[in-house]
DNA sequence: GTGAGTGCAAACGATTTGCACGGTG
DNA sequence: CACCGTGCAAATCGTTTGCACTCAC
């Protein structure tokens, strides 16, 4: 019998790839959904906002990618690569990314000291960049 | 003159009072918008939603407030005390605090990283409580 | 009396869901 | 050829907004 905990298996369709290409091929590291839709137009093969939607929710589950809620609204999407955090700019909403090294320590005391488990935890920070503060 | 800064007056209205008391009494620290509309009509003066919404926000932006965007979707409101963090727990949804002495060196070195100004930065970590580890 | 605050309803934007169909495995 | 994934439309949910009215100042 196969385990009941087994992963449900994927097809690999067209959509599927196309999403990941986008998504691999982005510039910005991280896209909204309606991003997503609008490269996938620019791409010349326009899925519908849902397929969208499911698509990259299946690709969070199975890991490939990593959903960040930065601000309140929409989410974003960014491929599953080194672990890291992200600070967001209250003013101009630019993002950047901190080394996942820089606050394992405190997420370790943070650990001890509540009793949770935050081995995938993602920081999201929000402050004013440099050039904000600058006015 | 009265400079154009100032903060705007506000009037001490009974809804204002109101939702002021909610937060106050609450045995849960943090109240959703849908909470808060609970408690005031469980204490006999349902307020319409949308006046909720306001008053929520003019509080916070007298700093009465603090507005915490936890998971994704609803914002919480807590009254804006010491400053801390927030622990939520990704399966029970449970919340738990993190004085801010635990975090502050390393948002230090943070901004010493980025340049960004964190001063008023709240971190939201999401993991497994030590209740939901012990499956 | 004047304008901030309120109530109401309707609009809005992001996300989700039910269903029929099509393509992957 | 079974069933997962897709497209489409409509529903849902949190939040916002325009407008007339009211009450704190």
């Amino acid at each position: 019998m196969s385990s009941a905990l087994e992963p449900t298996a994927r097809r690999q369709t067209k959509q599927r790839s196309l999403i990941w290409d986008v998504l691999a091929g982005a510039d910005e590291r991280h896209l909204s959904v309606a991003e997503v839709e609008t490269a996938v137009r620019a791409a010349g093969s326009p899925l519908h906002r849902a397929t969208i939607y499911r698509t990259l929710d299946r690709l969070v589950d199975d890991g490939l990618l990593v959903r960040t809620n930065l601000g309140s609204d929409r989410s974003t999407y960014e491929i599953a690569e080194d672990h890291h955090h992200h600070l967001v700019c209250a003013e101009c909403g630019r993002t950047e990314h901190v080394p996942h090294v820089l606050v394992s320590g405190t997420i370790r005391r943070i650990e001890e000291y509540s009793g949770f488990d935050l081995a995938n935890a993602q920081l999201g920070l929000h402050g004013r960049c440099r050039d904000c503060r600058g006015r």
